[in-house]
DNA sequence: CTTTCATTTCAATATTTCTTGAAATATAAA
DNA sequence: TTTATATTTCAAGAAATATTGAAATGAAAG
């Protein structure tokens, strides 16, 4: 990953209620949510939850797959493994100290 | 750490100068590098380093220390890592496929 | 085929962040 | 004390992002 490509994602993930979104979605299991679900858990606005989503779609961080009426989101696990990847050896040289903070 | 400080720091993440001067921090090891010298490796202007050195500092990433002319920056894995730890276990729940990066 | 439901898209505005160069500050050298 | 060096701060404009509610879309039910 590059260093455009991690900052795009850092974007992704620099607002708390994405990170909410991210937290419920988690939290549900492998089979995530639909929009209308996450956006009450997070406590916002069906136009503000899509919004979020988007930024995350648009990341890969999340997947949404159509489920009848419902988009049903999923979070993306290797994908935020591959920015963290990025962050502790590309970026911070597989420092000994930050990759104690995964045990 | 909670959502909006993590997300303060995913903002200060969010740029790809600013990760090259954590990178340029990381290579130059403990006695990390002043103003200028970051400045340069980052091919950025005075004033456009010392904006991201101030964005950085100020979510706690980096610290700086007055060494006679110059400030002279390092930079703060255990901030790094607890966003990290914030990531991974708070909003993550310890999900193993994203722990198997660190690995 | 009309209605209802779930979600997104859009437009308009507000807010934040970025960028630039000039001026200000702090330190040290001549 | 004057000058040079290192860095930050400031102001102003540009660009990106956020927010809101209304309208549009896609899918299913009656």
């Amino acid at each position: 990953m590059h260093e455009e490509e991690a900052a795009s994602l850092f974007q992704a993930l620099s607002n708390a209620d994405r990170l909410k979104v991210i937290r419920a979605l988690v939290t549900a299991g492998p089979d995530g949510l639909n929009a209308g679900d996450i956006a009450q858990k997070v406590g916002a606005s069906p136009s503000r939850a899509s919004f979020h989503l988007a930024a995350l779609s648009d990341a890969g961080i999340v997947h949404s797959e159509r489920q009848s009426r419902s988009l049903r989101y999923t979070v993306d696990f290797a994908r935020i493994g591959a920015l963290l990847t990025f962050l502790m050896d590309d970026c911070c040289n597989e420092n000994p100290q930050l990759k104690s903070c995964c045990r």
